[in-house]
DNA sequence: CGGGGGTTTGAGTCCGTTCAAAATACGTGG
DNA sequence: CCACGTATTTTGAACGGACTCAAACCCCCG
């Protein structure tokens, strides 16, 4: 009687909201202790393996998901089985939020990358909290608002830039949280995910990344093995972006 | 001392938000009488010409816009030039509440495409409201979610699917506010804009736009003269979509 | 040590782009 | 209302980036 493997495991002792550190980077850091009782309370806290599905597109949406610590994929599929990877979320990030506030199904999937703890609240409790607390709204705008910046932005570089240019940007922005300095001084990237996510991300066939990869290799931008990403020269990197140095 | 053109009319005697039609399509329909008069002895209303910019990309965020009519285009250009037409707005459709809610500039231009009659709401006017109206938040909340779940569809269409489908695509969402059925049975849709924008809805140069619409038409498809379309059969057009018909 | 998913490589094709020129529509002033 | 100049749209030819399909390669894990 093993459990299956698609299942999540419910925590039954998990960490309290008032000490959960990634709350504290989230929109939930201004409620009153007594909101914060409220969320504790009526939170369901599970893990979920890598692969694991927290929430399918299409699915109703009964409430928010809370990110204790983990990384998550959220997947968006059209009806030809064509697929985009959306965004990233980590933890102290919310997930589900669009479909919560646009009343409508996911639009997306949220898939486990790593090992990750995941609060989930319910609609109910949620919409009282809003009634509560006009700034708890106010900070979903800020970060809907945020998002569809990004999106925007996403389609700009999708239909102007080559594929090439989108991997140095998006390897960037992976530097900031992924990013260490090893001991030669050299910039390394451990990427969370496999390389037909990072094709997903920049809307391109596995393959053509396999190329892209290949091709900034052979010009010193940057060399990759397994998930392990070193750039020797960031510079380099950003004359990729912006070749005119401007 | 002619008023130079791209100065837009500051319209002296302007509707009242009490009478607008537009805003009980929009998300002020539920306020009370006292913050409908708050908002009527706020409101700037301007009226813009064709080509005349509402706000531009990078331009501070000082408050928010609202479009009593006319027709609005949002666009958006990196540093290369490129730019992508981000979507049309309507009246009863707010504008540049993406910055407003993300403390950021503008991240696209608003262009007049029709003579059009816009409404300026300062920001404190407008934060004393959401204060005052939780409910005002959620709408923005809703909105924002349903324009992020757009601009994602976008990207997954974009990189996905061709031209002639992305055209497809568009002719059936525009069918909905510009469309109607002449004296022979044909779908019309007259188009608020002018091809290089169609082409920029599309994330395409206007030279591919111009060879999709001949294919479309050698098949019958669509017919295109001017800023008019006729469709003889939606069919057609829905095979276009979706080939297997399934 | 043998699978099996993931990644890479290769060859060929197609879609969309670029650049250039011609055709057409548009607005403006006479 | 027409003529003119300008902007837009269309067409053409050639190029190129990314895709498809297929096979080989590699890990990684059982």
């Amino acid at each position: 009687m093993a459990k299956p493997n698609h299942i999540p495991d419910r925590v039954s002792n998990p960490l309290s909201c008032f000490t959960c550190q990634s709350r504290n980077r989230s929109e939930w850091c201004m409620l009153s202790d007594d909101d914060v009782a409220l969320l504790d309370g009526a939170k369901v806290t599970k893990t979920y393996r890598p692969g694991q599905i927290i929430f399918a597109q299409g699915d109703l949406c009964k409430g928010i998901y809370c990110i204790e610590s983990g990384v998550i994929a959220l997947r968006k599929t059209d009806a030809g089985g064509n697929s985009v990877l959306v965004r990233l979320a980590h933890s102290g990030q919310a997930l589900g939020y669009r479909a919560y506030f646009a009343r409508e199904e996911y639009a997306a999937s949220a898939e486990a990358l790593k090992p990750s703890t995941v609060c989930f609240i319910e609609a109910s409790v949620l919409s009282g909290l809003l009634k509560h607390n006009p700034t708890l709204g106010l900070k979903f705008l800020e970060h809907l608002a945020q998002d569809l910046a990004n999106a925007e932005e996403t389609v700009l570089r999708n239909v102007s830039l080559p594929v090439r240019i989108r991997l140095a940007h998006l390897l960037l922005t992976l530097k900031d949280r992924y990013g260490s300095v090893n001991d030669e001084g050299n910039i390394v990237i451990s990427l969370p995910m496999k390389r037909q996510d990072v094709a997903a991300l920049l809307g391109a066939r596995p393959e053509t990344l396999a190329r892209t990869i290949h091709a900034l290799e052979t010009d010193k931008v940057a060399s990759f093995s397994a998930r392990q990403v070193m750039i020797p020269d960031l510079d380099n990197l950003l004359d990729e972006i912006d070749p005119a140095g401007i």
